[in-house]
DNA sequence: GGGTGTCGATAAATATATTAATCACATTAT
DNA sequence: ATAATGTGATTAATATATTTATCGACACCC
């Protein structure tokens, strides 16, 4: 009767939690109230817990629900990007140079971008299935949210939902040079 | 005996799943080889479904787990923000600056980083569950990921698991600024 | 009116999860 | 050495989830 798997090793996943936030299983259990046998057949997967016993768990860390049943990481290959490694996307007005060749299987795409003077992603909005964010190091760039739009200058930031129409346009004189993040990525 | 609230309403929440999608509670549980009883103690909070379960009853639609918690939380989106409205995490000779506040349900934490001449991240090295990047853009930054050092200068980026043992050093003269990226979010 | 089908809810029976109290094995201190 | 802790695992007792079978309510058909 044991292998009573949840389609993901839900026992090992709730272990290496644990053990990477340096807790023992009884420790844990007080945290969550419960006992700390449970937490042992739990994760050995000879229990599969309620969902009301595992936010419990979850709750002594802390960590939602949402969190933990996130899908899980991939393998990764290359750590160090030289400034000339990055690779150029687009390459015109607007230059996106991105970490990483591949990004299949990785959480986040960063990106090193220019704008040049009056350069913009494009007369029609964008919108993806996203989530992304940027901090302008240089020059002033404006942003375009569903209706809302601001400029921002060195040191300011942005983030929202990528599904909402967005644009973006370097409105100074000077370059503009951005730092980006799109998760998951979505070029 | 009642009212073994998850935190949310999962009764609530499996009924409007399956409303919308036009199943009726022994349709449901055909597909998903459970009985029909069951459906109906969940859907009015008078059972807490085992995960098993839960997973059972998720593939007869078909959607995850992931995605039936994905959006517990859903705050409000602040779309931009000021250069002084970045907060400060840590504010000693490394300085965090995080875009946005409450990272919870975010997909990426993404930060503007200051790192005094000779400034650390601490004597042992970090591990978290998360993919991280950074694009430095001011002064020389070295960064330890595993057995792997390196020095990384303006426009030079990194990109790996968290989960590998890591650390970052300030080893030149003049302040180092980065901009780095953490999916999921990670403090 | 009496069928026939479906719906969601409920009761008693059964399977399983969870607890409280151990056990066996390490490491550390005396 | 040996006691004293700390760890994860196991067992019998108990609480809870889940099943099987049933109920009353509503709709449709003839």
């Amino acid at each position: 009767m044991n292998d009573l798997s949840d389609g993901f090793d839900l026992g090992a996943r709730l272990k290496a939690l644990r053990d990477s936030h340096g807790m023992s299983q009884r420790e844990l259990a007080k945290r969550a109230g419960v006992s700390n046998a449970i937490i042992s057949m739990i994760e050995q997967n000879r229990s599969s817990p309620s969902v009301g016993m595992l936010k419990k768990l979850l709750d002594g860390f802390p960590m939602s629900l949402a969190e933990f049943f996130a899908d899980d990481l991939k393998p990764r290959p290359q750590i160090f990007f030289a400034a000339s490694e990055l690779v150029e996307l687009a390459g015109g007005a607007v230059s996106y140079r991105q970490v990483g060749k591949d990004m299949t299987g990785k959480a986040i795409q960063l990106m090193h971008e220019r704008y040049q003077p009056g350069a913009d992603t494009g007369g029609q909005m964008l919108s993806h299935e996203a989530e992304e964010g940027g901090v302008i190091i240089r020059g002033r760039l404006e942003v375009t949210v569903g209706d809302q739009v601001r400029v921002l200058g060195p040191g300011d930031a942005y983030y929202f939902d990528s599904r909402i129409p967005h644009r973006f346009r370097n409105v100074g004189t000077e370059e503009c040079e951005v730092v980006t993040a799109n998760s998951p990525p979505s070029f």
